[in-house]
DNA sequence: GCCGTTTTCGGCCCGACTGTTTTCAGTCG
């Protein structure tokens, strides 16, 4: 049988060539490029060996698609195997530490014969890494914070606890008077399933004041940057916080930099470039003239483009599809006519029937189906024939009863 | 390595913060 090969498992190749090609110090661009198929392909729902042409996806030319072709026969992919030999492997793991890119891990190997994380535990602690050029007493110490954050944390937060942490600290911000607005940004705004850190924008009167109440949030455990426009913290929780500041007539331009994602911002910005424009997170300008920025729709309005919803920004195309006014509509809460799968306390579900039909009617749907398990699911609570009757006859009273949702059985 | 109604070669997004820097490299967003 042919072994399946994933699109994580893909992405993870390429990702792996652009860090060893980075700590070859080799060519930025090409870096990128295989960083950018990397993000690319751990986007993709469908499967790359469904996919017809992979020339057709953005950022995968003749090379890469040749290269995806190789890994998904199962085969070993040469450059990969070749690009080992010429580095320590065990390098590649420091470059997850904060504060350590390729320049200075290029560095500690080549000045202290650092080979893997072992090593560099050792000399972290030493006194030799303060004679390295650029290696002082401050920095060290964030190495070390650094390493202790990469070997306690997880990498990523799953979307639902990233939430509930930053409505909470919101709600924080929000309570100096400095504060005007704040928005969500990030991969939190885009939905993703999992996120790497919590991005929050701020607009207000005073920056500085506004930072200095972030780094006073009790939960704060470390202060990774402290600047007027730009913060990042560490939460007790080991989740990382960025915070931008704004001032109102920036805060569209700010909020579509700030919602990312990354690709997707150097995507529009390219396009700008071409029509002899420039954006920055603090607009869209000719020259010198700022011409957006009050609103994300006038950035995007700017480049001729619809308005692109969040989650929607991966640059998987759809700024061809904004570009041609052909954006699909995405679903949302007021569009979900039912739910066709509740089990009630008659089983093992949690609430009474008559509840869950409140509930579905308050949220603005038209019907349920009560699907509890029958006597064949025991362990569940199965409902056997007589006792299956009782429940029908319920849900035909509770249908009597209740006025505007329709319960099915 | 990718890409193109200005290009098939020569570009490739733009900016903030920090430390050790005497003018900016490195890392990160
Ligand atoms: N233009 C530009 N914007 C960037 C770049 N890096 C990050 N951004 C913007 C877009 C990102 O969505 C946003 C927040 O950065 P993050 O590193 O937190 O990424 P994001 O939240 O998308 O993903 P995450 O789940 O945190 O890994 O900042 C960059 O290199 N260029
Ligand atoms: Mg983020
Ligand atoms: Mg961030």
């Amino acid at each position: 049988m042919e072994k399946k090969v994933s699109n994580h498992e893909i992405a993870e190749v390429f990702n792996e060539i652009a860090d060893i090609l980075d700590l070859k110090g080799d060519n930025v661009f090409k870096i990128r490029a295989y960083r950018r198929a990397s993000q690319l392909i751990e986007s993709l729902e469908k499967p790359l060996n469904e996919i017809e042409e992979l020339e057709s996806l953005p950022g995968i030319g003749k090379e890469l698609a040749e290269k995806i072709r190789i890994l998904l026969r199962g085969e070993p992919l040469p450059t990969l195997e070749k690009l080992r030999k010429e580095i320590e492997p065990g390098l590649l793991q420091l470059l997850k530490i904060r504060g350590l890119g390729p320049k200075r891990v290029k560095t500690l190997s080549e000045k202290l014969g650092v080979k893997e994380l072992e090593d560099f535990k050792r000399v972290i602690e030493g006194e030799e890494i303060l004679e390295l050029p650029g290696f002082g007493k401050k920095l060290v110490e964030d190495l070390k914070k650094g390493l202790s954050e990469f070997q306690e944390y997880s990498r990523r937060t799953r979307l639902d606890i990233a939430k509930a942490e930053a409505e909470e600290l919101v709600e924080y911000l929000g309570k100096i008077k400095e504060v005007l607005k704040i928005e969500v940004a990030g991969s939190l705004r885009r939905r993703l399933e999992t996120i790497g850190d919590i991005d929050i924008l701020v607009t207000g009167r005073n920056a500085k004041r506004v930072m200095e109440h972030l780094v006073n949030y009790p939960k704060v455990k470390e202060i990774l940057a402290q600047g007027e426009t730009k913060s990042s913290v560490v939460l007790k929780t080991g989740i990382q916080v960025d915070v931008r500041f704004f001032a109102p007539k920036c805060f569209g331009a700010g909020l579509q930099y700030f919602t990312g994602s990354k690709a997707h911002n150097i995507a529009i910005r390219t396009i700008a470039k071409q029509k002899g424009l420039k954006i920055s997170e603090y607009g869209v300008f000719r020259g010198k003239k700022l011409v957006a920025g009050k609103s994300e729709q006038e950035v995007y309005q700017a480049l001729g483009l619809d308005y692109i919803e969040p989650e929607m920004r991966e640059d998987r195309g759809e700024i061809e599809l904004a570009r041609e006014k052909r954006l699909p509509r995405l679903v949302e809460l007021k569009d979900i006519k039912a739910d066709l799968q509740l089990h009630s306390n008659w089983t093992d579900g949690r609430n009474p029937i008559e509840e869950s039909a409140e509930k579905a009617k308050q949220i603005g749907y038209q019907y349920i189906a009560i699907t509890d398990h029958s006597k064949s699911q025991y362990q569940a609570k199965g409902l056997d024939e007589k006792k299956l009757l009782e429940e029908f006859k319920e849900i035909d009273n509770l249908n009597q009863k209740l006025k505007g949702v329709e319960i099915l059985k």
